[in-house]
DNA sequence: AAGCGTAAG
DNA sequence: GATTCTTACGCTT
């Protein structure tokens, strides 16, 4: 709440509004934007909320060191953007063509274009010189441009590895991990705290001659740097006044310099280190840093000058940045929410103009400042219009503060995981078991490899720490234990011409993700197959009972309902005695062969002829039954990964957690246990 | 937890 | 027009 609050506060310095003449609606309005659906602010008090910082008060002079402004960089990863033609920038499309470009650098001179089925995803600044562009069909393209090259984007490997790598780059240079990645080829990054400790060192009287401190404990790691000056494209235009020499200083315009310098110092690592040029936004949060990032397009960079808010000269650098944009290219409003803005629009218009002549649908844009400026459009309005089961009870506010320029979400922390892998494929035609049962393989061996490379840490370098491993060489642990696998299907669209928007049309059926998939013992295929016909199979029956005949076109499947190992406090392995506990749906697979003596009894995974998986829920609560130790032999052809589901003693001096597989067992099973992975 | 919807690139 | 292949998150039950 705090944080969310002073992300308003510090970054708008609403709660210093009081300072002036403002009446305390808006303090109130603003110290709980949205924290409590009891009493959504009124317009007016919205209005002001929005546009109240006048320039002369001294919310941004040295004296406010407590004033946190968050400067976000925004970077997204673009490479031959075309220039300014008539079309829309795509950085997401242009980042696949950029990877492969980087592979082949030869490919940059040439019309490139990326395909996914048949269409072109992206394509390459040459390409669309050429009239091509995203989502163009395959055979349209070549017929545009016959000597166009084509190459095969449907498996995204290649762009993953290339987003993480450029991801971690950015994020060494962060020292508060706040790094958010949005997509493949976006990336947040809140440097205030790096922002304000170089602001502190800036020599007032000499701003033309600083030094950007890049590291809190060596201060000779930087760069030189003219604090009086923004690096890169401005918004709006031209340098002329955007000196910042003459005192009283501009604390807010001093902080947007020192995080357009860094922007520019870390757009020129990308460039030189990896070979990728992108463009970066340099705002105050995450919506205006995003938004002002597209106004100077490839390979370039825009911050957005002070003053945010109204000065009462009617220049507010933030809404003549947003009044331009249309109302759908505002992030967090999309299709469905500009569809409704436009109908109630146009429904008023005619209400109130009864023979006014535009019975021409004409879709002429519908533009930010057009929908906050229209005298019909309030809060009260949008809550009617944006409010109902299913939707987000912030929405009308949240919709309101975006069309302000106002965006108090915070950038996420980076990670190491993502929350969720799934994996899917388009087909023409899907209507036989056969043909199911081989496509879910295909789809379930991409997960499970997937998983491998994205869930596990392959060798020391994150945090190994008091892990004291013996000397294996292959020292692999899982970072994450998704707990649940779900199978996600759609029909082929019904044929409906006329109607707006059809819904997604999905459906799905989830399952708890058997633990025997974070083995590494059997190779992937095998996991994969198993997967396959003990669990995806089931779902796909629960979802289409019939024979054949569905006409699907899409198969989804995806893991998730991660528990972050890695990321929770007390280091790896700390809760992972909870996660197991919490994961009865997996040891209930384990059927136990425990007779009197279930010291160390066979374990057998038991679903081989049934369902083991969806019903399997039959152990009795109470009777104090648990899965027996792993059969532990020094054998490759026995199931060691179960798990104990007792309380935290199991991690006493009698056991042992595997890091490989996290099966728990005794002390003394460990060696032949890692010899075993080993011989793998 | 399961299933759906929206939004993003 | 919609087309691809994801990831994240909120709401409802």
């Amino acid at each position: 709440m705090a944080r969310a609050d002073s992300w308003l506060a510090d970054g708008w310095l609403w709660d210093q509004i009081t300072i002036g003449d403002q009446p305390p609606s808006r303090t109130a309005c603003a110290a709980n934007p949205s924290s409590s659906s009891s009493a959504p602010p009124s317009t007016e008090d919205c209005i002001t909320l929005l546009r109240p910082v006048p320039a002369t008060c001294s919310y941004y002079s040295a004296s406010h060191t407590s004033a946190v402004v968050v400067v976000v960089v925004v970077v997204a990863f673009v490479m031959f953007v075309s220039d300014a033609s008539c079309l829309k920038s795509h950085d997401y499309d242009c980042f696949y063509a950029s990877v492969f470009e980087n592979e082949d650098p030869t490919l940059r001179t040439r019309p490139l274009a990326v395909q996914q089925k048949q269409i072109v995803v992206t394509c390459n600044y040459e390409a669309r010189r050429r009239g091509l562009y995203k989502l163009q069909l395959i055979k349209d393209a070549k017929r545009l441009c016959p000597d166009v090259v084509i190459v095969l984007g449907e498996d995204l490997t290649r762009f993953r590895n290339a987003s993480k790598e450029l991801y971690m780059l950015l994020r060494s240079f962060s020292w508060n991990q706040k790094v958010e990645r949005l997509g493949f080829d976006e990336v947040f990054m809140d440097v205030t705290d790096i922002v304000d400790y170089n602001l502190a060192l800036l020599n007032p009287h000499d701003l033309s001659n600083s030094f950007f401190c890049l590291e809190k404990d060596d201060p000779t790691v930087g760069f030189a740097f003219d604090a009086s000056r923004p690096a890169g494209c401005t918004f709006p235009e031209g340098t002329a006044n955007t000196s910042v020499l003459v005192p009283p200083l501009d604390e807010l315009r001093l902080r947007l310099h020192l995080g357009s310098h860094l922007a520019q110092h870390l757009r020129e690592a990308l460039r030189l280190q990896k070979g990728y040029t992108c463009t970066a936004g340099v705002s105050t949060n995450k919506l205006l840093s995003k938004l002002v990032g597209t106004v100077h397009k490839p390979d370039a960079q825009t911050t957005l000058l002070p003053p945010y808010g109204d000065t009462g000269d009617g220049i507010d650098n933030v809404t003549s940045l947003m009044d331009h944009f249309e109302v759908g290219k505002v992030p967090g409003i999309g299709c469905k929410i500009t569809q409704k803005i436009r109908d109630f629009l146009q429904q008023k218009q005619l209400q109130e103009n009864e023979s006014s002549l535009d019975s021409s649908a004409e879709p002429q844009p519908l533009l930010v400042g057009t929908v906050r400026n229209h005298p019909s459009i309030n809060i009260e309005a949008l809550t009617q219009l944006l409010s109902g089961p299913g939707t987000r009870h912030d929405t009308p506010t949240r919709v309101w503060q975006f069309l302000n320029g106002c965006d108090t979400t915070e950038v996420g922390g980076a990670r190491d995981v993502p929350r969720q892998i799934s994996i899917e494929d388009t087909f023409g035609r899907l209507d036989t078991e056969q043909d199911v049962i081989r496509e879910l393989k295909k789809l379930a061996q991409s997960l499970v490899r997937r998983m491998h490379t994205d869930l596990v840490a392959s060798d020391e370098d994150p945090i190994p720490e008091d892990t004291v491993e013996p000397d294996g060489p292959s020292r692999r642990r899982w970072l994450a234990f998704p707990k649940t696998i779900r199978l996600s299907t759609s029909l082929r669209l019904p044929r409906k011409p006329n109607a707006p928007r059809s819904f997604s049309a999905r459906s799905s059926r989830s399952a708890p993700l058997p633990g025997w998939v974070f083995s590494t013992k059997e190779s992937v295929n095998a996991v994969a197959d198993r997967l396959v016909t003990e669990v995806l199979l089931q779902l796909f029956r629960k979802l289409h009972p019939g024979k054949k005949g569905w006409d699907l076109s899409l198969m989804n499947v995806a893991v998730t309902n991660m528990n972050d190992a890695a990321s929770e406090k007390g280091g790896p392995g700390r809760d992972i005695g909870d996660m197991f506990r919490t994961q009865d749906e997996v040891l209930r697979q384990w059927s136990v062969n425990d007779g009197p003596e279930a010291g160390d009894g066979d374990v057998r995974y038991g679903g081989d002829d049934d369902d083991g998986v969806g019903d399997g829920m039959r152990i009795e609560a109470g009777t104090e039954q648990r899965p027996n130790e792993p059969a532990v032999q020094d054998t490759a052809d026995v199931d060691v990964d179960v798990w104990e589901s007792e309380d935290e003693d199991m991690f006493d001096d009698e056991n042992f957690r595997c890091e490989q597989c996290a099966a728990i067992m005794p002390l003394y099973a460990r060696l032949p246990h890692e010899r075993w992975h080993m011989a793998l």
